[in-house]
DNA sequence: CTTCAATGGTTGCATAAACAACTTTGCAAA
DNA sequence: TTTGCAAAGTTGTTTATGCAACCATTGAAG
């Protein structure tokens, strides 16, 4: 069986990690003159990927719930980025579209969030990161 | 230099892990009765190592700022958890100490987070599990 | 002394998360 | 057709984060 020592990968997961990479991401984006928060861009990397789909599917693909996912694209709407538009079919879907000013960010954002990885990344070598790769996914496996 | 997939570690790293152990832990807690949240038991984890130490320290061995901190403390106080005793030699400090509830919670939480711990890391081999741990230090210290 | 920067802590504002409870719409079985 | 359940979104409450601005106390340099 596995020791864990204190101070070591628990406490490490238990949000420093995505504490101090939130923290560098919305530094790098405003220094650039873009103000969106991580979890802004994570939906609008999905729209990036595939546009008009309904906020259920990005809730899937960001792993948020309902509530946080609305909260969401409140925020993006009020900032022009993205719209809700009814669908015809069945008028319980929103159907979520880039506007021109959130499809002109992608550029720009992967730039960034290209740089991001790097000084992240930064030292480490194939190895440690294949085996983080199999030791992220079977945690969050173990989660779920 | 390291490319980099999508969906891989660095949209894993951002906020999914620590979202999964974030819920995994409340719910652990709350089936047993113990009303408190991941952040709150990090600042008790930290009093039942060492007791009475000021705020400011506690920031340091959390990664939060002070006014996390603050916050924090209220509610720990609210729930007779901790107690602030101000310094007599420099009365802008305050000392936390655990009151009899907050260190009675010791023995039961230490059992929970270790059930939690073995959950989330079943599967995983002494290797990738030394790797990630030099792999996450990487990263953590990148971030600084 | 007095001034003034540094330290410890608090408050205000915006963002985000989880959970529960709710509305509207769609669909299928009785 | 009606009843009733499920799905898509929204709202309310509590907790937590970051940043900026603030107050009180301390200690050192002039």
């Amino acid at each position: 069986m596995i020791q864990l020592q204190n101070d070591e990968v628990f406490n490490i997961l238990v949000g420093k990690i995505s504490t101090a990479i939130n923290r560098t991401f919305l530094r790098t984006f405003s220094n650039e003159g873009i103000e969106i928060t991580t979890e802004q861009w994570s939906v609008l990397a999905c729209l990036w990927n595939k546009d008009k789909v309904t906020q259920q599917t990005l809730c899937t693909l960001t792993a948020k719930d309902k509530p946080s996912m609305t909260r969401l694209i409140d925020k993006l709407e009020k900032r022009n980025l993205v719209t809700r538009v009814s669908d015809h079919s069945d008028r319980r879907i929103n159907l979520i579209h880039l506007t021109e000013a959130g499809a002109a960010l992608e550029q720009k954002a992967s730039e960034l969030v290209h740089r991001i990885a790097e000084k992240t990344l930064n030292g480490i070598t194939e190895e440690e990161l294949n085996m983080s790769r199999i030791f992220l996914k079977k945690v969050l496996a173990n989660l779920k």
